[in-house]
DNA sequence: GTGCTTGTCAAGTGTTCGATTGAATAGAAG
DNA sequence: CTTCTATTCAATCGAACACTTGACAAGCAC
């Protein structure tokens, strides 16, 4: 049946990729990536970790060719090494939904009750936004949005909303979305909107999948993608 | 932004899920589920591994949610949990591939040179059986043909194959099939029906994989599936 | 050059992991 | 009830891991 070191070795080397998302704070790192590349400062400050332990787990996923560095005067930036690091960490995300016993409660003790929330599907906003019947609000950070986003799509960062929402047409209905499923921005900004008056839901996942999904995209500035 | 406990509580669990795969041995386990459920013992004598270190390891994946077991005697049988863990199998392997340096090296010590194997693909296998210009043999062990294969395809275990060369027309080209893309028992089988002057194909990636793309299958007793 | 910023590297500490061994359990068979 | 088989549990040991601290390197600003 082969050779058994040889299949030993391939095998710990797909364990080398499971292995740089093993970690809870590696794995908020790939879904940060998902948004942009970012510097290993911002890395550290998102994930709430030193700068040198930080460095490490990227140097750990790099290792593995999970992510890719670029460097811009002396700050180096990583990104997400491809398009299928998302599908890999997309699967492991429903994976967890749905085998995993204790994660309902572990997100819901991170999101709140996401019962009072509507959510629209990916399928259903195109459809919507064909019709021109819904405001598309983008409430993740600004630079976010330029680095991409839904086309159409107004950049309305949570702060900016709490300040601006009688600038929001209240004729249409509202859809906000964010960084992805697990992402409290969008949650936050339909409570918010609802509260106020509005007809709001939240989009399924975040902006990640919506691209990934080949739904149609913008940005303002050129950024690397895959 | 959000609890900072709550949230890596959260990615903590996402992160038991890669943990659960972030061994050799237990992605051996994983590739060979892929294939029906298996006791204790046999997933030991396969992953080459003590019978009280495999049961552990199962234990691991059991709580992370990957395999469910089922009783029956006294013996224990291991399954994989659902469909999408096959894909996340699916997806860690193909980033493996894609973007770990060295495992190109590691493939290849463990597969051998498969630059002379010619290769085809599902759809072109759907294509010409339905022409009905190719044979399909499934050169998996047959307790695995029994629990579920290529609709139209003909069980021919390795050893099999080689006593029984002749019983093989040859008027229509062979595709074998088998496991996995990592797998060698196909290699053998188009190798040693190319040394007999057979036109011979491997099927990409294998029967899991056929499957899960919702191609027809058949199987011989009712097994679990899903 | 000196200083300042951003990242990496190396060493140290407490924790977790993988494998081994041997004992303990649950169910089937006698 | 005893014996056998299949599996799990518990204790152990060395290796690997996550995080900290402090030193070092690389690029900019002056």
């Amino acid at each position: 049946m082969g050779d058994r070191v040889a299949k030993d070795a391939l095998f710990d080397g797909f364990a080398r990729i499971t292995k740089a998302l093993s970690s809870g704070r590696r794995s908020e790192i790939v879904d940060l990536l998902a948004q942009g590349e970012r510097s290993v400062e911002e890395i550290a400050s998102e994930i709430g970790q030193s700068v040198a332990n930080t460095s490490q787990h990227l140097q750990q996923m790099l290792k593995a060719g999970l992510v890719r560095t670029r460097r811009d005067g002396n700050r180096i930036y990583y990104s997400l090494a491809g398009g299928r690091v998302l599908d890999l960490w997309a699967a492991v995300r429903d994976v967890a939904a749905e085998h995993l016993a204790e994660l309902d409660s572990l997100a819901a003790a991170y999101l709140g009750d996401r019962s009072a929330l509507q959510t629209i599907s990916r399928a259903e906003l195109v459809d919507r936004m064909r019709r021109g019947d819904v405001v598309v609000l983008d409430v993740r950070p600004e630079p976010e949005f330029r680095a991409g986003h839904i086309a159409g799509a107004v950049s309305m960062p949570l702060d900016e909303l709490r300040r601006k929402v009688r600038g929001v047409p209240k004729d249409r209905e509202v859809v906000a979305y964010c960084r992805g499923p697990y992402c409290v921005y969008a949650d936050d900004a339909v409570r918010t909107l609802q509260r106020r008056g509005y007809r709001a839901a939240r989009l399924e996942d975040g902006f990640p999948e919506w691209s990934r999904n080949g739904h149609p995209v913008e940005n303002d500035v050129d950024s690397p993608a895959s």
